[in-house]
DNA sequence: GTCTATACTACGATAGAC
DNA sequence: GTCTATCGTAGTATAGAC
């Protein structure tokens, strides 16, 4: 189906080149349509970028579904099992922001943060905003010391940690002095983040 | 002079748009000049965008200086000594990420974290590096537990806590219900990261 | 639903006057 | 050093055949 296809390319030329830098008529040839079939199928550049970012939403709410799914359904009754859970979210981020295949979806992301529009709503509204409660509600838990506002930058702060992976990759890689993080790279860096939350949110009330 | 003028407004259109989204017609009106001005002065649009890169390198070089000569001048002699100025360098990277002036910058350079150019290497070398280096060698002294690479990884998740202040600044608003960071709000985002930080260091080896 | 053909605008580069 | 004028290319959108 040309819906699908012309999206799945989108993500790749809308993310590397922004709205502006990308081009319909290259991403139709890439799509193997003709320029036209974009109109007809999303109206327009601006129909298809935000479209885009529908299907970006949708994919990482796929992703993170059973691990989030796993925290509301848990039955958490004391700080340690609040940040055995957290461990394992932040856990998940991290290999998700260490995954090829999201590098697309984070270029069109952070390109939102820096400047959004509406598709920025359609992605927090559609992915980024379940992540978001989830991490604040459980940090709540395992932290009872700090306020609300102290337990939302503090989820934050973990979520960063996870996040300068995708965000500052480049330079992550150049500080290992390798040009792409192997699998022995990503354990490291998984362990580090886990030991990092794990301090950080141990600590005594 | 109109060769400074350029520059100034090429940070802000290539970094809010990317290398292919800006157009040198609109820098050139936007910094009244001529379009065949860029062409004189940087030899096209290419040039220009990589003397963009050193632009934005030397403005960071000359922010970071004070901090970062003051860390090189330090006799260091002791944990307690390296973790006080590794969080001072800290608090400066987070000033600076919180600050309005960088926000072009910083889009440039995501950009360029996300898909290298030549333009990648020049804002490395020319001012990345130095504050990477830096942190490194803080966290060495601060944690003479960790190996090297464990070292390097823990100076990335610190820095990752400063940077989605920028990279992901858009859902740091949401979270704390507002519109943009006022003064309270950056306060406390940096007080939280002094915290954790403080934390993550003092950890007993 | 997908194509070709076309209208119109904007792009980067360059030549040449001053 | 800065300008105007112009060339060739590539952009989005749309009309209309199949």
């Amino acid at each position: 189906m040309a819906h699908a296809r012309i999206l799945e390319t989108s993500v790749h030329f809308f993310g590397r080149l922004g709205f502006e830098g990308a081009s319909t008529r290259e991403i139709a040839r890439a799509s193997d349509v003709a320029m036209s079939s974009i109109t007809y199928h999303f109206g327009g550049k601006e129909g298809l970028y935000l479209a885009t970012a529908d299907h970006i939403a949708t994919q990482i709410r796929e992703r993170t579904a059973p691990l989030l799914d796993r925290v509301a359904a848990a039955e958490i009754n004391g700080r340690e099992t609040a940040i055995e859970l957290l461990l394992a979210v932040l856990d998940g981020i991290a290999e998700m922001m260490l995954s090829a295949e999201t590098e697309y979806w984070a270029c069109y992301i952070i390109r939102e943060q820096q400047e959004p529009t509406e598709a920025f709503e359609r992605l927090y509204q559609g992915a980024i905003r379940r992540v978001a409660d989830t991490l604040i509600r459980l940090v709540a838990m395992a932290r009872p010391d700090l306020d609300d506002r102290q337990g939302r930058v503090t989820a934050i702060m973990l979520f960063g940690q996870a996040m300068i992976l995708r965000s500052s990759r480049t330079t992550v890689c150049r500080v290992l002095g390798t040009s792409d993080l192997d699998e022995a790279d990503q354990a490291l860096l998984r362990e580090r983040l886990r030991a990092n939350a794990l301090t950080v949110l141990s600590e005594a009330p």
